[in-house]
DNA sequence: CATCCATGTGTTAGTTACTAACATCGAGGT
DNA sequence: ACCTCGATGTTAGTAACTAACACATGGATG
């Protein structure tokens, strides 16, 4: 799975930053992300402030998890150009987060707790969620480049690519909000599918 | 129009706002906003920085235009509960952008140039982005409620309320970046329109 | 018109997120 | 064994806020 290739250094980066990120946390889930500092994360990871922010350049990075962006465009460049955008991308969503949901089923159960924990912080504070919200709309960007609607088009055809990319997006951050709700009861990518469903009607029936 | 009935004081407190605010989004425009101080803005608008604070919670508030949240969730809760929730939701979206833009024509010039600027700053602006972002989502709430969707219905209902009107607003936003960057010079209304044809296609035809 | 109070404002001192610059120590190749 | 480079710590600094207190002025009351 892992590349085992990784020298000692990087272990042991790779080993500090997901302690100071579970720290953290931890931390926050239990008094809340504005009343705990930087510096108290630092001191429960047992490393100073400045290591923090050289492994995350800002505090709110400590819980935002970078979107599995790759791989979700890599599914829409795949998809067939012939179906309707929100097909499209509809499905990407839906099979990405099925890979990622669907992987080994032993190391899920730690890392979906944690996934869950940050996805709770990221809704409940509004510093965090904003920034969720903005990474979002990055990936819109990211998403509807790897649609093909390359400069070529017209700008009303591209308009109309970016106004049908976000709302499936915003549909999969409903179905993210709800998972984290139900502490990942539902099946994701289901959720995923209802969401897109109820916004667009049958037009993404895969 | 607007209520003559304010004393002095409440005119004198609206006008050193509209001065610190147009100074800010001024400079902000000229210098970017990230290197331009809050001190600098305040000494620019000739008071103390803690004035600034105290007409505006946050730098970013300085930008962040309060959405018209009241007119939407109203035309919302007016529409005919018959229809589905994109096409409620889509036209009051439309409707309250046409009674927006269509006032008087003389402020429109002044009102709407102020208004891009902010606009422009939002999309292009980091920070700013995220909270308007944010800012979009709590009014997904309002409009939620205003929908009807009360506790009463199951939660599966309110989730795909949720996933619609989350939708809507996406294509909002679309519509709002798409305004900005055409300096306005497309018709607010008609983008709002396109964007949510583009994304739900003829569902929303008012 | 005199008085009192509420409110907007200024000043100061503090906290916290974050940055820059320099020193130190140890891993990893020579 | 030596040298280099990368990871970390330390210090000092900036800027966005917050709290607390003092001051002045609008606006109502006698």
């Amino acid at each position: 799975m892992t590349e085992r290739k990784l020298t000692l250094r990087e272990r042991q980066r790779a080993g500090t930053r997901r302690l100071i990120q579970a720290h953290a946390v931890r931390l926050f889930t239990d008094r809340g992300y504005d009343a705990v500092t930087v510096a108290e994360v630092a001191e429960a990871a047992g490393v100073s402030a400045m290591t923090v922010y050289r492994h995350f350049p800002t505090k709110e990075d400590l819980v935002l998890i970078d979107q599995p962006a790759r791989l979700i465009v890599e599914k829409v460049a795949a998809s067939p150009a012939t179906q309707p955008v929100v097909r499209r991308v509809g499905g990407a969503l839906v099979d990405a987060a099925t890979v990622l949901t669907g992987e080994a089923a032993d190391e899920r159960a730690v890392g979906e707790r944690f996934l869950l924990d940050c996805l709770r912080l990221m809704v409940s504070t509004p510093a965090l969620r904003a920034r969720h919200l903005d990474s979002q709309y990055a990936l819109q960007q990211a998403i509807v480049d790897a649609l093909g609607g390359d400069g070529a088009a017209t700008q009303d055809a591209a308009f109309r690519v970016q106004a049908a990319t976000s709302a499936c997006l915003a549909a999969l951050h409903t179905a993210l909000t709800r998972w984290a709700e139900d502490d990942g009861r539902t099946e994701l990518p289901d959720l995923i599918a209802r969401a897109l469903a109820a916004a667009f009607g049958d037009v993404v029936a895969a």
